[in-house]
DNA sequence: TTTCGATATTTAACATGTTAAATAATTTTG
DNA sequence: CAAAATTATTTAACATGTTAAATATCGAAA
């Protein structure tokens, strides 16, 4: 039997609340932008990662494995998962490469081609609605802001 | 040496460069934060989802589940299991509310809140360090610009 | 050439994210 | 008051995150 009311804490800020926090911050605003995308991927059918991987492959093709990691901010042992279920949808193709049989090569394929057309205008629509009401002016700042945090790990 | 490139696909840019993505951004830019504290939690034995539950009712306790969750960013049913594995540590204790036989209450345990007063030190070094690197005017700015993104979710 | 270290990818194991559904308790309605 | 709608939490199922280790291949050195 479990209970007892403990007495209500409000400890000394040691830590700076979790409101100002960095991690919860970039956290809870990709989660506010996320949720704005979830539903039309879902109506066609993709995650929110392999989209990620179509859209990458979609501006490059085709690109080695560790490359496409890289690009789709997604690790390894994940993109091995995704890869295997977007081929058996024929979303993209697999190859190898000659004279590296270590790598892997992967393409965007036709009906990933088409994928990407039928996403864009939507997705388009909605970074336009985001970027009109957060403003173009502060779209653009926090877009450089964030450059700036993720150039740090260089 | 990387083998011959196939045919090289440059689609033209239905979408915006997944370099200036905003939510690819917002992803990226955490990654480089949190791999600052990763290794810290880990020395602790604390994920990263563990640590922010532990952190949110150490700034106030007890808090009923659905608070907890909203606060830490978590959603339920991640909630649920990590309750378990911190409940199991006695890092945290749970109790139920008189009244009201859904509800469960969350609490800060002694345990918990000195791994808070042992990790406080190295994690707050760890945002002066951040801090420092990207400018501390920049660093208000940026958290200024992501409330303004997740307050337009309301 | 053979061996050893480095690199690319995969597998494994477990935690968390995500959506939907199940449970249980409370509140609202008729 | 009893049935129905609502709310809080949990369970289920599957995808992804995360770290470590296993595999396979390549490249460099002895």
């Amino acid at each position: 039997m479990p209970a007892k009311p403990s007495p209500a804490i409000r400890s000394s800020p040691l830590l700076q609340s979790t409101r100002r926090s960095l991690p919860m911050s970039l956290l809870r605003a990709r989660e506010v932008v996320m949720a704005q995308f979830r539903p039309i991927l879902a109506q066609h059918g993709v995650s929110e990662q392999q989209w990620r991987v179509i859209r990458v492959l979609g501006e490059q093709s085709p690109l080695d494995a560790t490359e496409l990691a890289e690009r789709a901010s997604i690790l390894a042992p994940s993109l091995t998962r995704i890869i295997k279920a977007l081929e058996e949808r024929k979303l993209i193709t697999r190859g190898k490469v000659e004279g590296d049989g270590r790598r892997v090569m992967l393409s965007i394929a036709p009906k990933g081609q088409v994928l990407i057309s039928k996403v864009s205008p939507e997705s388009s629509a909605i970074y336009d609605e985001v970027q009109r009401r957060i403003g173009p002016e502060r779209y653009e700042q926090l877009l450089d802001l964030l450059e700036t945090l993720i150039d740090l790990e260089k």
